[in-house]
DNA sequence: CTGTTAGCGCTTTCAA
DNA sequence: TTGAAAGCGCTAACAG
């Protein structure tokens, strides 16, 4: 409020005033409805301009019932998934066409209850849950009254519309790529055992293994999802299994570090050892030598698709209920085909 | 709206009826005012309850003439800066007690003024517009109606509030570091040079450097915020002058790749070489080994700090305008101190 | 202590 | 075509 001129925000009421007309003439002037004459539109327009009148939108959603808004609910605290998702939800419902309230429950049950309230009091028209695991997460349960999507990780009521990325179809996809570029002595280092992503990325692999006709060289690796474990146990796998030569990893950072021993033992990426990592996360799949080849969730997409959800949930038409599984996609880089 | 049974939102009046009191005392119950019996209080209370009412904050807003929402511009797309902004802004709000709207103009000036107009027409009582450079940005301009912060990127503006971490100061720090802990031989490898963020770093270590009565070793190598340039540059560097001792990085990313050309021409880090980088993003920081001493710009308190400072414009006691540069910090891995 | 009344800024019948 | 009036859900005087 740099220029505080003493004048408060111009309401319909000015405009009309300074137009000559009724506060309702005005409103439908400024609502392009049609049964105003041209040239007392024309007079309204002009006057709201010179007061830079700005519609009210909380008067606006009192009378309407839908405020325009929609409440993004998350817990993942570094933004990695959070941040494409309300992007693709801005892309969806249109620039300037909805707003969205970001609110980091930051794991913590009873700040989302807390966020929830407040969303709910706001009015908001719908809300999308992200979580930062692909492991089901609690529902917010049924009572509440505007339609809700879970996205990324899925809500554990199999009654909410849940969206999350297809982990099952990344791991075939991750190693089908491999045998397809030649590879069939293939291993697998992941993170958390504990994690549904990491099942499910090793139950697509053995998938397109057995497809194939073949098996996992040795039992798959499961620590942590650091570049640390991904050094470790590269080294541990290459020594057990000399022959190996392929590595999928459950994400880049495990990669990366599978990367850094593979170098350091002398093993030629990718005509030695093929390495593939997950979540395509550039800055890490970008910068390595040669750069990681790596599975995409496709973040932005599924931000759009559950913002079209809710869009169709708020519209009436609710969707089926249950969990979609959306697809991914395949980013190939120089670690697993020879740049030449 | 898992469980539609065909009723709308409970209002103040439904409750006031179900309590059998009228709209107003119910509205006293509900809000904690003294003028009201304890019984009527409890009754209205479990009234309340018994309909899950929540107070439908637009309504409230409209009369108020406040709404409790602050809108957040970013035009920072990884949301690398945008995040820890947003929790320090929650942080000092309160959960719940404000509302944040997360915009993203993507850089786009016509995107910018959209989401500026429906900011303003949902009738934020403030805004906070964060850019993803440390570079002054256009102003909004003083016809905005409500106040406007500007963090991490300043505003060209001298009589608009902007908060931006201290780069100097950073730069000055990261220098006296590596002074510190012995080293004479100091180089300097940044990113784009256009950027203040790579000027105002190099000014910092200047000056550290002229205090302890010491220079630059060769001229500092600009080029890119990458990996890639760090590796490049590093090598350059060691070749043209073997006897650097100490490498002050403008990024984490180019530190990143500084380390890798270290251990690939057998420097031993810290021993033979210290490297410091710049961000403290831990991805990169915490993975490399060893892991890396860094300038942290304690984001999450400049989203505080932000917060707090909107607050207070909107209070009405504005601070007083210009650019503030918040402190950073130095955090003290392996890559400067060695381990025992 | 409680209820009545008057709006906040806007849209929407319904008359004129 | 225009305007007067009602009311969205709530709070803040002011009477009772």
């Amino acid at each position: 409020m740099r220029t505080e001129t003493g004048s408060r925000t111009a309401t319909l009421s000015d405009v009309a005033q300074r137009a000559g007309v009724s506060i309702a003439t005005a409103s439908k002037a400024m609502n392009d409805r049609d049964d105003v004459a041209a040239a007392t539109r024309t007079r309204v327009l002009a006057a709201a301009e010179e007061l830079s009148f700005t519609p009210n939108a909380m008067a606006r959603g009192l009378l309407a019932g839908r405020t325009g808004t929609v409440g993004l609910l998350t817990s993942d605290l570094e933004g990695r998934f959070v941040i494409p998702i309300l992007m693709g939800a801005e892309d969806a419902f249109g620039a300037g066409q909805v707003n969205v309230f970001l609110c980091d429950a930051r794991g913590d049950a009873i700040r989302e209850q807390h966020h929830l309230k407040a969303l709910l009091s706001r009015r908001v028209d719908g809300i999308i849950v992200v979580g930062r695991q692909t492991d089901p997460r609690p529902s917010l349960g049924g009572d509440v009254p505007v339609p809700v999507v879970y996205a990324y990780a899925p809500s554990d009521d199999p009654r909410d519309i849940s969206l999350t990325p297809d982990n099952v179809t990344g791991g075939r996809m991750a190693v089908e790529h491999l045998i397809a570029c030649g590879h069939t002595r293939i291993a697998h280092i992941s993170g958390d055992p504990a994690y549904a992503a990491a099942q499910d990325r090793l139950t697509g692999a053995r998938e397109a293994l057995s497809v194939a006709g073949l098996e996992l060289v040795g039992e798959p690796l499961f620590s942590a999802w650091t570049e640390h474990w991904g050094r470790d146990a590269a080294a541990l796998a290459l020594q057990r299994h000399p022959d190996i030569d392929a590595i999928f990893c459950g994400s880049d950072q495990i990669a990366r570090g599978v990367l850094d021993t593979a170098r350091e033992l002398g093993r030629r990426v990718p005509e030695d050892l093929a390495v593939i990592g997950y979540d395509n996360w550039t800055v890490l799949a970008e910068n390595t030598r040669p750069e990681l080849t790596s599975i995409d969730a496709n973040l932005q997409q599924l931000g759009r698709r559950a913002a079209r959800c809710l869009f169709d949930a708020i519209g009436g038409d609710a969707p089926t209920p249950g969990v979609r599984h959306l697809p991914v996609k395949l980013v190939i880089r120089g670690s697993t085909i020879e740049r030449r």
